[in-house]
DNA sequence: CTGAAAGCGCTTACAG
DNA sequence: CTGAAAGCGCTTACAG
């Protein structure tokens, strides 16, 4: 019994069937092993019908160079490791779907690390097992000698919700302050004095500077908030945090440090509550995801832009792949407050 | 001027910098290269002390074996290609959460191709290029040719949402019919029998199948649809397939092919115009997504259950890789009705 | 317990 | 234009 190169009509049940490989395309073809390296760079110098026969052959087979192979000549790998923590969360959703596929589009293969549960460091030294081009990080924390063990393999770190300053590692994040100073100056403007505020577990830094858009500003106006919250960035948790701010009777206006915790406040005033939005209770979100411009809410927020934030990442990465030595470069997106119907 | 290994601090700084490598790590702690690799294997035999050594200079140095180098003495490279077309879908995008966690934390890591946009050839081709392990394809459409290309490359495929029938390839997919099945019984009980089909756009086989338990169900009950429109999986799409089916005024109820036509089904009949629901008209999904049990909506949908699913995908992986030659196995997951205040 | 050596699949000077 | 050869970083028999 013969073995056929690579099938697993003749191999060995148990054992695993191997790949197409250069060699077998060079046999079959009746070429030289490097002839087929040749014939798919379409820079190298190739007899053009040998290249055809080769080619050919190539299709028959099945054969595709590993990459992984290649990588170890210098090559890039074109592997991207992506951490999102809570894709569970809308507006990172958002963001993973646009970023994976805007990296396909660019030939970068995302790898990803996470997803619904919190990303455990095994995960993360596990993924810095593979050659990486670059790695980027969608907001979260992350342990700074993550920081090391990336520097010392030569990957260099894209940052996207948070800034960190470390060398080769480049930020593009939100003007979080910014946009909550926005977003209480509107709520002031349209008479809600008594402003709330919902905020997230205070870990992140984003998450801080919303809030302290909000004091500062309440503070440029002789004010300051009657009620503050942290609670979890989950609709559920914006209900409840929503239940124990409207508890004082002073609170007219509840700013949220997310869109999804907006909705679930919304939520709670309306099915909860007697009171009417935005006349007894004005709800401010922050992101602008696809489901606050539903009629069914119709969500007044703070524009965080996907689009451009995703636009920025990538031309950081292409910039600092170019230029793995470019000194870090920190882009920081301003947010643009939509205004709905909920102030 | 000295090169140190792999720095970036001492080397050309156009090139790019060098990963660390096994045998720096053995020039440094003075020990032999095959020492290292012995001292990453908790079985290879190495001296206790060596190991100590070998491994403290390896964290020093930022040193991690080479996955893929490794991958090419035959080891798996835990790579999994994962498909999924269009995360912006609420469903797809909560199975894909779950799922790149759940390979994470069985050392899986999954290379996505997708997010956003429709999946190119190209892209799968690209990715075809690493040594996968596995390719896992969530619905969606799908050149045939691709078995061909994964058979020949030795590809297992995995298929969720769909059934294939080729060889080596396994799938686990929902009995989608008995789920609207279900859905037309219970409309038929609460006194609804103006019924209304707003489908997907019919490519899917998943898609076929729903309308036909819809269509089986009321032939059985001597009834056919009143109207049926073929929509695209989104909220505005469902909204607007609502409007055209509602101007018939036979028409009490709908029931939609996931979801998101649901939610804005749903959306639509509160916002424009004067029928209440259920009363009017009653509204069934498909799919269960979170939103679907929020107060402001709570859709009485079909649940389509996606930890079981996501179990199966797993284990149904483990088995192939742990024999690559089994038989192909089809899982079939039965639906759950989830009445809520829709119908 | 250990090191030298072969080999995985690839690319790329090198010498025709 | 082309093939033989070296080398990428790794693992794993092999022979001590």
């Amino acid at each position: 019994m013969t073995k056929t190169p690579a099938g697993h009509s003749e191999a060995d049940p148990a054992s695993r069937p191997r790949r197409v490989t250069a060699s077998d395309v060079a046999k079959q073809a009746g070429v030289s092993r490097s002839a087929v390296s040749r014939a798919f760079d379409p820079n190298a110098y190739l007899d053009r019908h040998k290249r055809e026969i080769i080619l050919k052959t190539a299709v028959k087979l099945g054969y595709r160079p590993n990459a992984l192979a290649a990588s170890l000549q210098g090559m890039r790998s074109n592997l991207v490791g992506v951490i999102i923590g809570d894709m569970t969360n809308q507006y990172d959703a958002e963001f993973a779907a646009m970023l994976l596929s805007r990296l396909n589009a660019a030939n970068k293969w995302p790898l990803l690390v996470g997803g619904s549960m919190p990303v455990t460091e095994e995960a993360i030294m596990a993924v810095l097992g593979y050659p990486l081009d670059a790695m980027i990080v969608r907001g979260g924390s992350l342990d700074a000698h993550l920081f090391d063990d990336c520097a010392k393999l030569n990957i260099p770190l894209i940052f996207s919700g948070r800034i960190v300053d470390a060398p080769f590692a480049d930020c593009v994040c939100c003007r979080n302050a910014e946009g909550t100073a926005q977003a209480v100056d509107l709520l002031l403007r349209s008479g809600h004095k008594g402003l709330g505020y919902i905020g997230g577990p205070g870990t992140w830094s984003s998450d801080r500077e919303r809030l302290s858009g909000v004091t500062s500003t309440l503070a440029q106006n002789g004010l300051s908030l009657v009620g503050q919250v942290q609670s979890d960035f989950s609709y559920e948790g914006g209900a409840q945090a929503a239940a124990s701010l409207l508890a004082d009777d002073r609170v007219d206006g509840l700013i949220c440090a997310n869109d999804a915790m907006a909705l679930g406040a919304l939520s709670y005033v309306r099915n909860h509550t007697s009171k009417t939005v935005p006349d007894d209770v004005a709800i401010v979100g922050f992101d602008d995801v696809s489901l606050a411009s539903w009629p069914d809410f119709n969500l007044t927020t703070v524009r965080n832009p996907l689009g451009t934030m995703i636009d920025e990442v990538l031309r950081l990465l292409e910039a600092r792949l170019a230029d793995p030595m470019r000194l870090s470069e920190t882009v920081m997106i301003n947010p643009i407050l939509k205004e709905r119907g909920t102030h």
